[in-house]
DNA sequence: TAGATTGTTAATCGATTAACAATC
DNA sequence: TAGATTGTTAATCGATTAACAATC
């Protein structure tokens, strides 16, 4: 964990985990990265790299890596152990269906409450959870510590959005919207554009379509 | 047009699309590089040299590129005009959030049927989609020309599930499940792995609590 | 010891950014 | 013409992959 570790290989992170717990599980205690890159399709050296990147301890030649430290020193890198409160904002038609989703506490992430600008429905509950108006936001997040805030708005309105959740103390964006949006240094932005996924699952079928 | 575009490239293309559509309904007819580029707040000669390579015309110095043109040019190219037909496979919290998501249409995205293996929701409709039985994916998708299939699955169960569509005739998977599937040549998998971008932002907020 | 695996340095690759000539 | 913008070639950067020595 002293080398500095890539955004790529972070992202890593989740695969490697889940096949990881699954050989615990099977009673395994050590793990070499040959054997992983085999499992997972993945290049020897990426995992190789990963691992010593990712890993306290050195692996040991011939056998590999601790299991159990491996799998520690990873959930401690990806946040799986340290809930992180989360807001929502933007209670739609993607943002209501984010609030229902039950998957990401497993991960890390405790989404706290929800805001939309529709006063219509707002003060209703979505998967459990208040939707408040954009107006409390920055009061809301001060007084609860939130430091992620989730994008889910019109892309017209991200950046305004934004703006509001950065001035709220909000250290780290989650970006739902297609919009670029500024954030001042020390804020991170991390866009999780379906669309741009489309557009590549669109170009590919178009190519392939063609060729015949 | 004629031009290889890069993958990152096209990922920015639902962002300037977002743009362009904006500067077209206020009244604009031309539009330069270096002007979307301070916009979007993006490279300038990444900006010039996005829309060299996706215009079938060329840009005129010193005025810029045709709005209408370009615009019509990356619609083609994400396929926001064609209608792409999917399937989604596994109506657990996730899969039920996508089904009644409808932003997707407007990508050019139409999901046409989900299937699950839980008998209890095989039947139900969720978002206006019949929720339908593993075992008929391959008749589903030979029957409706089926090309995307989106998982949703458990990541154990996605290896499976992929060898399952790609034995439907699918030829782009989307892949939702926090796991690296294996494909013959020909076949696209797009992650969207929303465990990485957890991965990532929790790692920025760990070593930004630590500054202090 | 022999051989598998680790760790590290070098080469390659794709994408971004810089520099500059061509053009209207 | 002068100046802004395009298109293209070269330099840089981050990440991946290859090569190889060190180690158990």
């Amino acid at each position: 964990m002293s080398v500095d570790i890539s955004k790529q290989a972070i992202k890593r992170i989740p695969v490697y985990l889940h096949y990881l717990k699954e050989q615990k599980n099977s009673g395994a205690k050590i793990i070499s990265a040959p054997f992983v890159a085999a499992a997972l399709n993945l290049n020897e050296v990426q995992v190789r790299k990963d691992f010593a990147a990712m890993s306290t301890t050195r692996g040991k030649p011939k056998t590999g890596f601790i299991l159990d430290e491996l799998i520690d020193n990873m959930e401690v890198i990806a946040g799986y152990n340290n809930a992180n409160e989360a807001i929502l904002v933007g209670a739609g038609s993607l943002g209501k269906a984010l609030l229902s989703y039950r998957g990401f506490e497993e991960y890390g992430l405790d989404i706290v409450a929800a805001f939309d600008n529709d006063e219509k429905i707002v003060g209703n509950i979505i998967g459990g959870k208040q939707i408040l108006a954009l107006s409390e936001i920055e009061k809301f997040c001060k007084e609860n510590k939130v430091n992620i805030g989730i994008i889910t708005v019109p892309a017209q309105a991200a950046q305004d959005v934004c703006d509001v959740l950065v001035d709220s103390g909000i250290r780290a964006v989650w970006n739902f919207a297609p919009a670029n949006l500024t954030v001042p240094p020390g804020i991170l932005v991390q866009n999780e554009n379906m669309a741009a996924s489309l557009a590549l699952l669109s170009k590919h079928l178009r190519e392939q379509i063609k060729k015949q």
